[in-house]
Order: C-alpha cells, then structure tokens, then sequence
DNA sequence: CCACACTACATCGTATACGATTTCATACAC
DNA sequence: GTGTATGAAATCGTATACGATGTAGTGTGG
C-alpha cells in the first residue's frame, strides 16, 4: 500500500496555501487578493480559489466586499484588542474545561515546555519563543471534551498568528513574565485547583499580555 | 430612485433559505442535501448553493463530506450540551462586556421584555416563549463592544434554533424559573453590579437550563 | 447461502465562458 | 478650476459542461 495519493481538493490547497502565507506575514494587511491571479498561481480555476477566500473570510483573516474583491483583513489596535479579549474568554474556559482531563504526563510536558521557553530567554527567538508558548497553552486546553470550544480557541489563535503584532518581539519584558505565569499556572493544574480559579488564572494570563501591549502602545488598560 | 433590486447575490439567497429552513426545523436532522436539487429548486445553479452549504458547515448547521455530499446536523444530546456550554461562556462574557454599554432606556425595555414572558407563561406558547426570551437576551448582550463576541453569541443562537430540543416545551417548570432569574439578572444590572458578578450571573442562568434539559432526561448535571 | 468483484448510477469537484457590477481615467460643461 | 458625466478596463458572480469519486445493485464463484 503506497499511501498513494493526498487527494485533497483544489479548494483546500488553495485554503492552506493562503492561510500559510498570511500567518507566516507574506502577505501584508492590505493586500488585495484577486481572483485570477492567485487561481493563475496556483494552476487552477478561480472557482476553488472564491471558496477558499470565503473560509478565510469566515474566520477573519480577509475582509470581502460583494463585487469588489477580498482583501488580507487589516490589523488596527482595535482589531488586535477584540481578538485577545475574545481570546482571552475562551481560551480560558477550555482550559478549565480541560484541568480535570490533564494527565500527570500531559502537566510534565507542559512543564517541560515552560522550560524550555525559560531556557529561550537568553538568546532571545521570538519565532522560538512564539512557536513554544503556542504548544505550551495547547497542551493545557488541548485535552478540553468540548470540540466547540476547542474550534473557538484555535480560531483566535489563527487570528492573533495573522497578526505581526502578537509577538512578543514588541512588548520588552512581558516573555519573561509570561514564563512566570505560566509557573503560576502550572502550580495551579498540578495542586488540581477548582476550575473557576483555573479559568480565571487562564485569561488573566492573556488579559495581562493585552494589556501590556496596550500600555506600550500607550493606550489605558483593558477591563474584563 | 426606485429602490429597484435587493441586489443579493445568490448564494446570499441561497444561505438565507436553507437557513430558514433549518432553523425553522422544515429539513430534519439527518435530511441530505444534494446540491443539484436545490439548484432546481432555487432557479440558480450549483455553484451558489455549495458556497451556502460550506457557509452553514462553517456554522455547524450542516456535516459535509468530500465527494459524497452534506447532512443536516443531528442533534444529540452531546451536541446539544456543547453547543449550550459554548453559548453560557460566551454570552455570559457579552453579557458582562454590555453591562456597562446598557441605558436606562434599554434595561427598561428588557424588563418590559420579561414582564411579557410573564404573562406569556399563561397560555403558554412555545414559540412567542422562545422569541421573546431571544429578544431579551439579546437586549442585554447587544450593546457589547466586541463584535467578535456578538457574533459568537449569534452563531451560538443560530445552531441552538436549528435544534428542535433547544425551546422550553420539554423542560417543565423551566420557563416560570427561567422569568424570575431574569428578574434577577435584571435587579444585578439596574444596580450596575460588578462584571464579574455579571458574567458568573449570565452564565449559571444558561447553565440552568442546560441541566433542566440533562435532569429532564435522565442525565448527570455538566459541571462548569 | 455467503462473499467478492464488477458495472451502472448518483453526486461532488473543477474548468471554461459569459454577463453584471464596480472603479478609474478622461473629457466636457459650468 | 471644479464638478459631473461618460467610457473602458478590471473584477466578481454565475451558468454550463465534463471529469473524478463514491455508492448501490447485480451477478458469479465458492
């Protein structure tokens, strides 16, 4: 059996490769997307490129307007604010809803992860370090029973990966704290806290990561 | 100016009908979707109707597989509870968000509201019961500030009107308990309460429901 | 009588072609 | 010089047609 052939369709190549390249930042905000250009590119018809640019639209990472053409969606401070605090609330519930799933072995990768995010500190990465956090927390709300809400999380995360600003690059000091809490965190899950106190540790997590790129950009403070 | 056309696209008629139908519970679970069909049926071709279905897929409304084509979702008791805890945790978050946005014009009308599910909890209809608590709701979490949120809660809503189970005609007693935690809800905004009492709030009166339904068949409560 | 292969059908996936709408540049009137 | 009308170009929206894939029904060998 020679495992043959991937056979995805067209509309999903084409989904994946405009995914790739606007969380990977080749694509600027902005950026018009048209039809026969990419279908030209990509060396397929424009049909399945127009359903892959309504995924995207879906979950937010271009902007459409009916007879005028898709753009990549920009990225303004408000924009950035929404996505984490709408982040902030779901991610934080699936990974309350995942606590009492954790395994021992699952809390020791984590573990290990946070490590190794500490140990990345020094010679600072920041695609490293951006690419560890994001398993990091995956680990944590990975094992959440509710597939909605797992959707919901991965679709912020996609979200904030399409946006240059939601590297740590920018917020000098705020990786180092963000392996601190992550310590706190993990205390939490092993100690087998209540999950309100999970789910509140959790956002505040990320509020905090919010709020100090609001601060930064020297913008007052977000409440939740 | 003759206002002349409506100008929707057909896929935006396309999207709109099915989803009327589905909500309004005329396709069952299970039915199977055949794109040709349809086509015939709305006067278009395929092509606008696939990009309706992969919009409802996106949504949940609707399974869909590669080559062989899409279903009506089925409402299982499982998916009903996901689909609920989702809803609880985000509305509760728009819910808290809005509260400070609410006028007294606008805590007035969602008490207005609630006296009319009062009265409507004589002569019960189940389906004024149903719209008028959707609109109560929505008048508190509608003036939340993130549109991200919002439409969360309405994709929320969405699938929970696709699904038959979700009204309060099964759940006896519910419906009177469920006007006087609105009251309640109601006193805890008036008083501008703190969010977080707000969100907690929210949430347990969804969660409510959700373990009314699960108690009503035989099930252990969910925990949150 | 059961299991397997094969054929016919149903349905999706995509390419090509054409009409509809928008946008931009240009020219004209004021 | 400014504002508006007009034309062409670009782009999207949809229809039709054909190939690819999966499914069911039928027949044959064991």
């Amino acid at each position: 059996m020679t495992v043959t052939a991937p056979a995805r369709s067209k509309s999903q190549q084409a989904y994946e490769l405009l995914h790739e390249r606007i969380s990977a930042g080749a694509l600027v905000p902005g950026y018009r997307l048209v039809l026969s250009t990419l279908a030209a590119e990509l060396g397929c018809s424009t049909v399945p490129v127009r359903e892959a640019i309504r995924r995207l639209q879906a979950e937010g990472l271009v902007t459409f307007e009916p007879n005028v053409g898709a753009t990549v969606a920009a990225v303004d401070a408000t924009l950035y604010l929404h996505t984490m605090q709408t982040l902030a609330i779901v991610e934080g519930a699936a990974t309350a809803l995942a606590a009492p799933q954790l395994t021992a072995a699952d809390l020791a990768q984590a573990r290990a992860l946070n490590e190794e995010l500490r140990a990345c500190l020094e010679d600072f990465d920041p695609a490293r370090f951006t690419e560890l956090n994001n398993r990091f927390h995956e680990a944590l709300y990975g094992p959440c029973p509710n597939p909605h809400i797992l959707d919901l999380v991965h679709r912020g995360w996609n979200r904030l990966n399409a946006m240059r600003a939601s590297s740590f690059t920018h917020i000098p000091g705020r990786a180092r704290q963000s392996v601190e809490e992550h310590e706190e965190l993990l205390r939490l899950l092993e100690s087998r806290g209540p999950a309100p106190e999970v789910e509140a540790l959790a956002r505040a997590h990320r509020m905090r990561t919010l709020n100090a790129y609001l601060a930064a950009a020297g913008e007052p403070p977000s409440v939740l």
